[in-house]
Parts: structure tokens; C-alpha cells; sequence
DNA sequence: TATAATTAGATAATGATTATCAAAATAGAA
DNA sequence: TTCTATTTTGATAATCATTATCTAATTATA
């Protein structure tokens, strides 16, 4: 069974507070992949007293505890994803969008970097450069 | 026959200083991916009226006639690169350093993804991440 | 060599992220 | 439930990478 945030924060040693459960949900309920001010602009409604401190202080421990992956995708701010599963990001360059890719395999790229390299590896991010679709019909009109 | 840096400058309008030659001669003479301070840092013996801002402008410049590619692995600055080539890269997490990785091929893994996403794709950059074999030997005493 | 246009260098400005710190909130014990 | 040690929040200052601005110097061309 997965592990959720208030357990593990709790086991980490961390507290739980309603600022850290809004921000992880913030992040679990989408797909675009936000940076800490686009979380702090999405929670200003429901917590107009956050501090934007307080997005980058609490990424840094979801980060930590395992619960989001940290991106970046050549931009001049980080983004974060709750879904850590191991997957491709693609990023359009005319909007900005960051999309996930999914159902790709991967395995024998990574088998046959492993064998080659000696590094001991850990981890990897892989990120590609497009044009989005609604990008491309814009710019067909 | 390959392009140099004189002549790509001239052709497309950019006037032809020894600061973009001595820059551009770092970013080829080197495997380690530096960083504009980096950069910096190494002109400043033969260089020493040389400013940060000058490493700058002429990155970018060397980015928009293609004769470097931009890398951002993971970290809060960028790094530059002189081989244009499709290569991944692997950071070390411990040390930081970032080295190349030649002769892997990953033509399946990206024909799958343009085959899949409904982005037109133009390039992709892939980021492994380890204990570089220095490191490893280091933390084994 | 003269000249128009671009560039270098110095430095201020910007923007993302991190550090600081007092007041408020959390968690565990009583 | 209340008390209390500890952590966290929020406000804001500090930091650091990068970009913008501007003038003197340099480049390319006539």
C-alpha cells in the first residue's frame, strides 16, 4: 500500500501542518508540472497568508521524503511532479508546457548506458524539445 | 567541410572579437562542461579586463549559431558545451562534475516517442545521474 | 583612413531561490 | 485537555545567476 504524505512526513520527523498537505494536493491534482510561484499563485485563493518561502521550503522536503521528483527542463526556474514514477518530460518551446510521456520503455537506453559507463548510477531525467499541438495549429493559422 | 567559428560569426552578421574566439577555444579544448563563471574564471589570466557579462552575450550568441549547446543538469546555473553532437550526459552527485556519454545509442527510444506524443519534436537532452568512479573510490576509504 | 555599426566592459537591475528570525502552530507528555 | 519543547510559518532581507543599460572602444567596410 502506498505511503501517504502524513505518514511519512510524520516518520521523517517532519510535522504536518495544512500548508504542506495543500501544497503536496496541489501538486498530485495536476499535470502541468508548476513552479513554486505558479503553486503560490494556485493556493493565494484558499491560503492568502502562504508565503512564498514556504512553496520552496516545502518542496524541498517532499523532494527529500520522496513524494514529488524536481525537474528541470532548461528553463530559469525548477518545476515539481508528484508523479514519481520514471518518465519522459517534453517541453514545447513556444508556450512553455512541460508534458509527461508515458508508456515509453526506456530500459535497454538505460541497460546500455549503465554497461558503459562507470559511474555508479542513481537516477536519470530525460527531456525533449517540441512543439505542443495547440502550438502547431496556431502557428498553421 | 566543418564551419568555424570566424566565418559562422561573419555569415550571420556578428562581428568576429578575440573574447568570442578565446571563449569559444575554452569550450572546445575542454570536457567539462563549465559554467559562464567557469568560463570566466579561466580567461582571467589571459584575459583579465574580461567581463562576466561579455561570457555572457557571447554563450548565447554561440548557442544561436549553433556552435555550443546549452546543458542544464539539474543544477542552478548552465553549462555549455562545444560538442554538438546527441550526447546524454551524467553529473555526479556528489562532486558535481559533468561528463559525456559517447556511443550509446538511443535512436529506438526517441523514434518511440516522436512515434507516440503529438509534439513535433526538435531535439531532446537525456541526464543520467550517479557517483562518478573518483567519488566512489573516495568514499570506499 | 574614415565612418557607421557593433561590441566590450562596468555596473545596475532583475528574478529565482535561500537565509533569518520572531510569532504561531504542532506533537507528545503530563 | 493542557503544557511545553520543538518545529514551522510568514515577512523580508540576502544571495546568486543572469540580463539590461550605457559609453568608450573595436570591427568591418567604403
Amino acid at each position: 500500500m502506498e505511503k501517504n504524505v502524513t505518514d511519512l512526513l510524520r516518520e521523517k520527523g517532519f510535522k504536518v501542518t495544512p500548508q504542506r498537505l495543500a501544497i503536496y494536493k496541489i501538486l498530485t491534482m495536476t499535470k502541468t508540472h508548476p513552479s513554486a510561484e505558479m503553486i503560490f499563485s494556485q493556493l493565494q485563493p484558499s491560503y492568502p497568508t502562504m508565503s512564498l518561502a514556504t512553496v520552496y521550503k516545502t518542496v524541498d522536503i517532499l523532494r527529500e521524503i520522496g513524494m514529488i521528483q524536481v525537474l528541470n527542463a532548461g528553463e530559469d526556474s525548477f518545476r515539481y511532479d508528484a508523479d514519481t514514477s520514471d518518465h519522459p518530460h517534453v517541453r514545447c518551446m513556444e508556450c512553455g508546457r512541460v508534458d509527461d510521456l508515458h508508456d515509453i520503455d526506456f530500459s535497454d537506453f538505460v541497460d546500455g548506458v549503465a554497461k558503459r559507463t562507470s559511474y555508479r548510477l542513481t537516477g536519470q531525467q530525460f527531456y525533449f524539445y517540441g512543439i505542443c499541438p495547440d502550438c502547431q495549429k496556431r502557428s498553421a493559422n
